[in-house]
DNA sequence: GTTCAGAATAGAACACGTTTCACTGTGGTT
DNA sequence: AACCACAGTGAAACGTGTTCTATTCTGAAC
């Protein structure tokens, strides 16, 4: 019964997307999904579980589109602001959604917090994909892709709050990825 | 009665220094600091903009730390470090209360985001000093300095979501400065 | 077909952030 | 002294995340 649980994610995402975290309540999720509350918690956590797991769907997504619109770049910094510019565009897409998944990627449960670091790692190799590019004098230290990919999170928390729209964000990334890739 | 919003601070950076976030309890911070509940919401708009009214004690008091203790180093990335390692090491001693406070930071609250991102820029400010040293040669850029802050805010979410220790939050700065800081 | 364990359900109940309201001072104005 | 504007109070109420319980459903074993 893996369906229950595809509905549910499925149903939180839809509510995220039209109203965001708040939008997100569960008595709605469980009704909207045909389930019972407590079904609910029988799959998941907590509310933040729920959205971690919407951003695992959100996540392949992205995998996805990166995979087709494969990367180019003249440079590794190119490459990087490149890769940042698409998945960020992509996110803020549906803004309601990704401010849900990001509040909830900072609610500090430890458990949550150990699925986010798995995408943060799965995000960081794709990172070092796209900026090796086919040379391998281009090949780029994890902890370096690592760092940029922190600063992607403070950016988009930052544009979670209203503090600076999409762009600005692809723009933080642009110089982070010039400061860190100078070579 | 400015008197009412100290004690109301005071009591919710107690609360959360013993139990963290969950423990700061709206009910037992209005008893505890001998207010009424509606009160506290006459004061505050949320439970979170008590915790960034809390971040800008905690913050007047790392900044007298910096200060008293002047960062010293031979290189801009090696003040840099210690400017972090200092500041981490401070907040992460009251590891509840940290924790809390971060929280805060990051729920996404427009009003609350816009005074945390005051402190930022106050942060990157002083960073900024530090790095540049007696030394006209060593200034910073401001974005330099605003891209190592963000870095650190990533590496104390982490840190928040027990994913890694403070010292292991320390190398990570420690790997960023070098990486920004290179010349 | 009966039985039984485990999943699902409906719904109540609880905790806590937030809002509302009716009432009580209190300090300043006339 | 009478009055007023307004902060503060206590308590109730509301919304929603989370938990609990009693009951029903389901599907596999016999």
């Amino acid at each position: 019964m893996e369906e229950r649980r595809r509905r549910i994610v499925d149903t939180a995402i839809e509510l995220a997307e039209e109203g965001g975290f708040e939008a997100v309540r569960l008595r709605d999720v469980a009704a909207h999904a045909g389930v019972a509350l407590g079904t609910v918690y029988k799959r998941f956590r907590s509310k933040e579980d729920i959205l971690v797991a919407a951003l695992e769907r959100e996540f392949q997504v992205v995998e996805a589109v990166v995979e087709d619109l494969s990367i180019d770049g003249e440079s590794r910094a190119e490459r990087a602001v490149n890769f940042f510019a698409l998945i960020t565009r992509h996110l803020c897409s549906r803004p309601n959604l990704a401010r849900a998944i990001i509040k909830a990627m900072a609610s500090g449960d430890p458990e949550s917090a150990h699925k986010v670091a798995g995408f943060q790692t799965r995000l960081t190799a794709m990172l070092g994909q796209v900026i090796g590019g086919d040379d391998a004098a281009d090949c780029v230290d994890f902890r370096t892709s690592f760092l940029l990919q922190q600063v992607w999170f403070s950016a988009l928390v930052g544009w979670m709050g209203g503090l600076h729209d999409e762009e600005t964000a692809v723009e933080q990334m642009r110089f982070a990825a010039h400061s860190v890739l100078a070579g």
